[in-house]
DNA sequence: CTCAATGCAAAGTGTTTGCACTGTA
DNA sequence: TACAGTGCAAACACTTTGCATTGAG
């Protein structure tokens, strides 16, 4: 794993499991998924080291933490800017990488100096509307 | 308050006191914030009071649940489709009318059923920045 | 008069913290 | 070896729930 070094990170065991749990993860996990993931390898590891780990990494911009579930975080390993499409039904996120151009005419601003954006889809998946929803 | 009479709640003095602090307001509060400014006048006013009215309200869709704060939940009695500038350093939200063409491609979709979208503009706001920031 | 709404307190989630111990660098 | 990182449990913040009481319709 020689990308991690590269971060300036002690690599523990625990933290080699929850990098490597989150590389090329695309489920948007919360803190618990992580947990439950890395616990399997690891049972001795505790809900801090996931906490400390997350935070560390997201302080590092090498993590970012999606506030699209109203019940919990999740995060995303996927740092490359990009918006998401979310089932209101069965919760499920899916990236999506079209270039959206969007201008603010200066009255919306209201003084403020824009630094990004995020677009949240809402729509129902394939499965919640074959299944007939729920 | 006729406007109230029309969506079939029981006209409690404690759900009038928090319509009226919601109405038109554009703070985007936290359950805690309408709980303070309601028990101002309301001093035995409860916790679950104002959880179940905020629920009722969603449910009948006059009030939006915002998912914009990782610590807690916002609501927005405006139910016009709107998309929200975020401060980032006061965490200040301002509310945003502009018209976004926002077209996904069908291979982008994986077969969703797009039904709505919410944009998030992350800045920094004048006061903020004349603050030299924090 | 009835049943929905309230108030209170307890319980439930998700997240954070204090501190002694451990293992990477 | 030093000190960042770990594990555990307690503490926190926000939200939900159970239940006896109240009051709007």
């Amino acid at each position: 794993m020689e990308k991690y070094r590269e971060i300036g990170l002690k690599l523990t065991p625990q933290r080699l499991a929850i990098l490597n749990y989150l590389d090329g993860n695309k489920e948007h996990p919360s803190a618990e998924d992580i947990y439950k993931a890395v616990s399997k390898k690891f049972p001795m590891m505790s809900f801090a080291t996931v906490y400390n780990t997350l935070e560390t990494l997201r302080q590092r911009g090498s993590l970012i933490e999606l506030t699209i579930d109203p019940d919990k975080k999740r995060f995303d390993p996927n740092t490359k800017p990009h918006h998401h499409l979310i089932c209101v039904k069965c919760k499920k996120i899916v990236d999506i990488y079209g270039d959206y151009k969007l201008p603010i005419s200066n009255s919306d601003k209201e003084g403020f100096e824009i630094i990004g954006n995020h677009i949240e889809f809402y729509g129902i998946c394939l499965k919640c509307k074959k299944g007939g929803g729920e």
